[in-house]
RNA sequence: GCGCCUGUAGCUCAGUGGAUAGAGCGUCUGCCUCCGGAGCAGAAGGUCGGGGGUUCGAGUCCCUCCAGGCGCACCA
């Protein structure tokens, strides 16, 4: 029994006591759907409600005759054991061995749809993180953004949603001028100029681009900077694109920058605002009224000069997403960036559209290593191909991915190598490599899941110990963690998650043999234990792969 | 000054109004004659930043104060 079809049973049975007059109520004043929770303590049931506490008062009554009446009503239900009526009013439920044991049956059934659910079906979205400058490499910051962004990505379309995974490629600007001319500096053998990268990664991009471009140094000054521009630029992107590669992160769309100024679209989007009677001129400059919005004070979209500002870029940005077809817009965006959520909603508003439905803003808070703020420009970066080569992608992705967004993380060097070894995440894969070794013993004993003769074995009333009622209902669990994290936009509840499910397993596997010993039958209760261990082990699996972390069979 | 985020065990952090606030690390004590000890069992460790309020019930919601981080451009 599911805790979707218990749900049920309970709003059956308030419906009953409404029908019949027990419950002095109005159908409809009665909750759409029954919550039912894991108690924290074992011993009061497999799954509680607080429903009577809920209700009682409305209704005239006290929350212990109300949960007296729903027991008597529970009971009845097939697959119920018991329904205890404890404290002010909670109703605790006890399943029976057999209707809780299936589920071992049907996870393994389901393989890797198991977990899959179609509570974001018909969605659209467009999810956008990182989004770095190509003016160097990914760093910490950006590595805690890849490893959340890209889980978001797989959890919201196991959840059912159309996700489209996009990158925003900063390519224009005066940035790119001042890469170029770092690019130049390094290639002669000198120090970046004032305002320029100082980072060593310079030296690598400016021999990359010596090595296409021989001639640099021989080139006219203006000519040679478009040079080590341009070739930088695309070598940096390139350097950029492995490093994700080698995370495992993978993009749907890159999005240039500078196509929307090229295409005209930045001009057209200023002209489509202006439509909508949002736009007005001052001081030579062009404005965008954000304060007809969310904003606190109004934008410039084109300079004095006639330079579009990034601003502008940002509403034709926008406006391409929505042209392109998705209601949904998810920003991922670093705290240093949060002052953008204003605009970012003005624009959406400006444009017609309403920002609480078609924007959201995820805010990530900054990762501290050892006290010390990562910034590119400082010259202290802790860059992601250098954490992946310490880490690992698995450690790295999974340490990122097991905290919520909005906490600030600091974690210092050391302790993130220490981690390297007591990392939850070798606990969790440790847990699925055990499912794996224990396959591998239940063959060479000739435990099967069915019986010799081909025979089906599985009773699930015989996964009937505590350690397996435990992790019964923690399997149960998994659909609605996964339903919960792509709701709440939330990649560490399945890291939690698994970190629950792991400790089950071992508890498990410290009382219950899957093999018999050397002097012992094969039996039924063996081979449904296999059953178990199998739904533990794809579990783990879909889990581990919804952080894009590897599920190994052997450490 | 204004805005956003955070404050929970020695440390790093979970806990979308419920029962005795949890996990990992660190510290201490047990468990390898049999499926992997990267494990299990147990102990110690808390005024949930302070103070008000809402509620049958608050770590969780509201107000306020304190502390820390980040942001408030015709930069990108």
């Amino acid at each position: 029994m599911t805790p979707d079809e218990l749900s049920q049973a309970l709003s059956a049975a308030l419906a009953a006591a409404v029908a019949d007059g027990t419950l002095a109520l109005d159908a409809d004043a009665l909750p759409a759907s029954v919550h039912v929770e894991r108690p924290k303590q074992r011993e009061h049931g497999d799954w509680a409600t607080n429903v009577a506490l809920q209700l009682a008062k409305k209704a005239g009554t006290t929350p212990r005759a109300l949960a007296d009446d729903l027991s008597a009503r529970l009971v009845a239900h097939p697959g119920v054991a018991a329904a205890e009526v404890a404290g002010p009013g909670f109703l605790n439920i006890t399943l029976d061995a057999g209707a809780a044991g299936e589920l071992a049956r049907t996870v393994v059934v389901a393989g890797d749809a198991y977990g899959r659910t179609d509570a974001l079906a018909g969605q659209v979205h467009d999810l956008e993180f990182i989004s770095a400058n190509p003016t160097g490499p990914l760093h910490i910051g950006h590595t805690r953004w890849a490893a959340l962004g890209d889980a978001l990505v797989r959890i919201m379309r196991a959840a059912g949603a159309d996700v489209t995974a996009e990158y925003y490629i900063n390519d224009a600007g005066a940035q790119m001028d001042k890469f170029g001319a770092s690019i130049i500096a390094r290639a002669k053998g000198e120090e970046v100029p004032d305002g320029g990268y100082p980072g060593d990664y310079v030296k690598e991009r400016a021999a990359e681009v010596l090595e296409q471009r021989p001639d640099l140094l021989d080139l006219p000054e203006d000519e040679a900077a478009t040079v080590a521009r341009e070739v930088g630029y695309e070598a940096q992107l390139a350097a950029i694109r492995r490093t994700l590669d080698a995370f495992g992160v993978h993009f749907d769309v890159w999005f240039s920058e500078r196509t929307l100024h090229e295409s005209g679209a930045v001009a057209e989007a200023v002209e489509r605002l202006r439509e909508q009677g949002h736009v007005f001129d001052d001081g030579g400059a062009v404005w965008l009224r954000t304060t007809d919005f969310t904003d606190d004070k109004d934008r410039v979209l084109i300079r004095a000069n006639g330079e579009p500002t990034y601003f502008a870029a940002d509403a034709a940005y926008y406006l391409s997403k929505k042209d392109r077809g998705f209601p949904g817009k998810i920003y991922l965006l670093g705290a240093d960036h949060h002052g953008y959520i204003n605009r970012l909603k003005a624009i959406s508003a400006a444009a017609g559209d309403d920002p609480e439905a078609n924007i959201e803003v995820l805010i990530g808070q900054l990762v501290n290593i050892a006290g010390e703020r990562m910034g590119k420009r400082r010259g202290n970066a802790l860059y992601m191909d250098d954490l992946i080569e310490w880490l690992g992608s698995d450690a790295l992705r999974y340490s990122l991915a097991r905290y919520p967004a909005d906490t600030p993380l600091s974690l210092s060097g050391e302790e993130m190598l220490k981690q390297s070894n007591d990392n939850p995440v070798f606990y969790v894969q440790y847990a699925h490599s055990r499912t794996c070794a224990v396959d591998r013993n239940a063959a060479d004993r000739a435990v099967a899941r069915t019986r010799d003769d081909g025979s089906d074995a599985f009773d699930p009333a015989l996964l009937a110990h505590e350690t397996e009622a435990a992790l019964l209902g923690r399997l149960t669990e998994f659909p609605r963690i996964v339903t919960q994290s792509a709701e709440l936009r939330e990649p560490h509840r399945i890291a939690r998650y698994l970190e629950s499910l792991a400790a089950d397993y071992h508890k498990w596997y410290s009382e219950c043999r899957v093999t018999p010993y050397p002097d012992e039958e094969v039996t039924d209760t063996h081979r449904t234990r296999l059953w178990l261990n199998d739904a533990v082990r794809q579990v783990l699996a879909n889990g581990l792969d919804l952080l894009g972390v590897s599920a190994p069979e052997r450490m």
